[in-house]
DNA sequence: ACATTAATTGTGT
DNA sequence: ACACAATTAATGT
């Protein structure tokens, strides 16, 4: 498919015409693979991701090593933590891995100041996104700071679950403990009870949500 | 088909 | 958290 239809199929009616020919213009098409490392701690951010198709997961790296998963990011948007160090030409504070095979349009960032002053669509845009995230990581902080550790995980399911539009998550328990920050011996307990609870299916490899 | 090994998952302390 | 048992998948012969 042609770059430009890739980008109107998701953006046509986000943006205004006008802005939306010049994205077209300046974007790059990155097609990546499932678990690609896309932007690492330390790196200059350089483009501003625009999702096209795809998911990716944004994680972020604890004080005693150890990684979190912040949220992910689907067709239609974009990472705010990535916008905010990309208009302050900062390093990236966070990691993006790839779910899963997709394409992102990247945007060179020297667009974009003036875009937020000339284009309102733009402006929304960037700060729906912003308030988006920000109640998605208040919801994680409460979760974290008061160890309700069974509802994140019970979250993460449903996520994975509905980004991957299946109902069956192809994940080892131990790779699940990674992105939550806590240890396999403890999502293992915590889904035998779900098990019990008639909550999902456990399989090696996989996990089945019935309800 | 069988044995061996590695990876994943389950449980008790 | 740690140690170990049990189960399943992968590989070689």
């Amino acid at each position: 498919m042609q770059k430009t239809d890739l980008i109107k199929e998701i953006y046509e009616g986000v943006f205004e015409d006008e802005l939306l020919e010049i994205i077209i213009a300046s974007a790059i098409i990155m097609p990546f693979k499932e678990d690609d490392i896309l932007i690492d701690f330390g790196q200059p951010v350089t483009h501003i991701p625009l999702l096209i198709s795809g998911a990716i997961k944004i994680m972020r790296e604890d004080f005693d090593m150890g990684e979190l998963l912040l949220y992910f990011i689907e067709s239609g948007d974009t990472c705010a933590v990535t916008l905010e160090c990309c208009m302050r030409s900062r390093k990236s504070e966070i990691r993006a891995i790839a779910e899963m095979d997709g394409m992102v349009a990247m945007i060179p960032n020297e667009h974009i100041d003036e875009w937020m002053g000339k284009y309102k669509s733009w402006q929304n845009f960037i700060f729906s996104s912003y308030s988006r995230r920000f109640y998605e990581l208040l919801n994680i902080i409460d979760h974290v700071a008061f160890m309700h550790m069974d509802q994140r995980l019970y979250n993460y399911l449903r996520e994975s679950s509905r980004i991957n539009e299946s109902k069956i998550v192809n994940k080892t328990h131990q790779e699940i403990a990674n992105e939550l920050n806590s240890s396999r011996v403890v999502v293992s307990r915590l889904l035998k009870e779900m098990e019990r609870g008639g909550e999902i299916k456990l399989n090696r490899n996989s996990i089945e949500l019935l309800t």
